[in-house]
RNA sequence: GCCCCCAUCGUCUAGUGGCCUAGGACGCCGCCCUUUCAAGGCGGUAACGGGGAUUCGAACUCCCCUGGGGGCACCA
């Protein structure tokens, strides 16, 4: 039996939302949990969105997390010789045509065919045109998209993990475009080639592509007798309401809740439990007893609603799971961002700092928290200096949180 | 409009025919601790969407309805 290669395929157009995130984590977590491979694949196809600081960003967010992936990271943007080839060899097996619409044509057709109750999809104008009439395109001085030609009937069926056959009409799956007019691939085609290139064995991705899966299987099955690869299609994450979870919601990149004081391990942990149980009550892991626990077929069917309240509890558990170095490691950042306050990590250069810390620590749930409760050693005006003795004096009888604030009134 | 997926406390979930008068966690409420508290301790509130069917017996199986989500691009 084949080892288990899975890939995480992020879009670069913007930073990473948290579905991304926990897309990526499945995989990871897949890999590690079978001793398979975590490749990472950027589709860049979409050269007008796709952008070089969403790759670096991307790649920080990852390394961020500790989802470290195996082998250099791919581009999908550099195998598209290796799209063009597959292309031809399906126009070549009569698997696709050339078509010369315009985009203003499709548009025009399509709501056309909405506004006449019918379903949008291409209507199949150049599905069979004769190489005449392809050639009278040309001198128009239209150039070609392929498109790839879909059953008319029969169904389109494969087997998902956990949620077992799908299975559509293939009448409801019009020819769609697997290369552009200026012989750009499309998405449908570069992943279904990339995934034959890369031997993915399983492919782990969000619900909102579980339609897709028709397409890509589709080219996959025509290129050639290849396996289909095992296919998990996790629930959405939705927002408090229910709904789809946007900016509206707040937070919804991995990067504003870095920045918001959230620790790796906190998202981490969080982002497995939305759509996945251990099966036991187990709730705050870290990332090695995760990656003991999980396993695919445990992957919840529902869509879970993103509950920033209990992320926030679950911070604060992490928070205190830290070893002290390791959490005034952690906030050292956000004091100079604040303060501009430069700490030293290390416990014994600054006792009364430490001290502050693990004091805060015992109560607090965020990172910037801490730096707040803290910001009396951090700012320079802050004239006077408290002995380690006294912390520890007062920490017997006062409480952390009411210790501090007192400190800074003092202060004032 | 058409296609697909889904459905247990407010939220994340456990539960795969009897162990369920449905368990855990977050939140919420109360009490305790406490010169404040985002922490901690104890207790409490709260759910199987509706209707059929199968069965001696359904949260768990099947069907319908309702509800929610996703998709139908020369985006991914």
């Amino acid at each position: 039996m084949a080892s288990v290669r899975v890939r995480f395929s992020p879009s670069p157009t913007g930073l990473l939302h948290v579905g991304s995130a926990r897309t990526a984590l499945f995989n990871f977590l897949y890999a590690r949990h079978t001793g398979g491979a975590f490749l990472l694949r950027i589709e860049d196809t979409d050269v007008a969105r796709s952008t070089q600081a969403a790759i670096d960003q991307a790649l920080d967010v990852l390394t961020w997390l500790g989802l470290a992936f195996d082998g250099e990271p791919v581009l999908q943007s550099s195998n598209i010789e290796r799209h063009r080839d597959a292309a031809s060899q399906l126009v070549a097996a009569g698997h696709a045509y050339e078509c010369y619409c315009t985009k203003d044509e499709l548009d025009a057709r399509n709501a056309e065919a909405t506004a006449g109750g019918r379903p949008p999809g291409y209507d199949g104008k150049c599905r069979d045109l004769d190489e005449a009439t392809r050639a009278a395109r040309r001198d128009e001085g239209r150039s070609a998209a392929i498109r790839f030609r879909t059953p008319l009937d029969g169904e389109s069926r494969f087997v998902d993990v956990v949620r077992g056959p799908v299975v559509v009409p293939w009448a409801t799956i019009s020819d769609f475009v697997i290369m552009r007019a200026g012989g750009a691939p499309v998405f449908y085609l570069a992943n279904a080639v990339d995934d034959i290139d890369m031997a993915i064995t399983h492919v782990i991705r969000g619900e909102d592509l579980l339609d897709s899966t028709h397409r890509v299987l589709a080219i996959r099955r025509a290129l050639g007798p290849y396996d289909d690869p095992a296919y998990v299609h996790c629930p959405l994450i939705i927002g408090p309401g229910g709904h789809k979870l946007s900016k509206r919601h707040g937070a919804v990149s991995v990067e504003d809740y870095r920045g918001a004081g959230y620790l790796p391990a906190t998202l981490v942990n969080y982002l497995a439990l939305l759509g996945w149980s251990p099966g036991d009550d187990r709730q705050v892991m870290t990332i090695d007893e995760l990656v003991g626990a999980f396993d695919i077929v445990d992957v919840n069917h529902a869509g879970a609603a993103f509950d920033a309240q209990k992320l926030e509890w679950m911070n604060g558990e992490h928070i205190r799971a830290l070893r002290l170095d390791a959490l005034i490691a952690a906030v050292e950042p956000f004091a100079r961002a604040r303060y501009g306050a430069a700490i030293d990590a290390t416990p014994n250069a600054d006792a009364t700092l430490a001290t502050a810390i693990a004091l805060a620590q015992q109560r607090a749930t965020t990172l910037v928290q801490i730096a707040e409760q803290c910001r009396f050693l951090f700012t320079s005006d802050a004239d006077f200096e408290i002995a380690p003795e006294s912390w520890e004096r007062l920490v017997g009888t006062a409480q952390v949180g009411g210790l501090l604030d007192a400190v800074i009134d003092h202060c004032k």
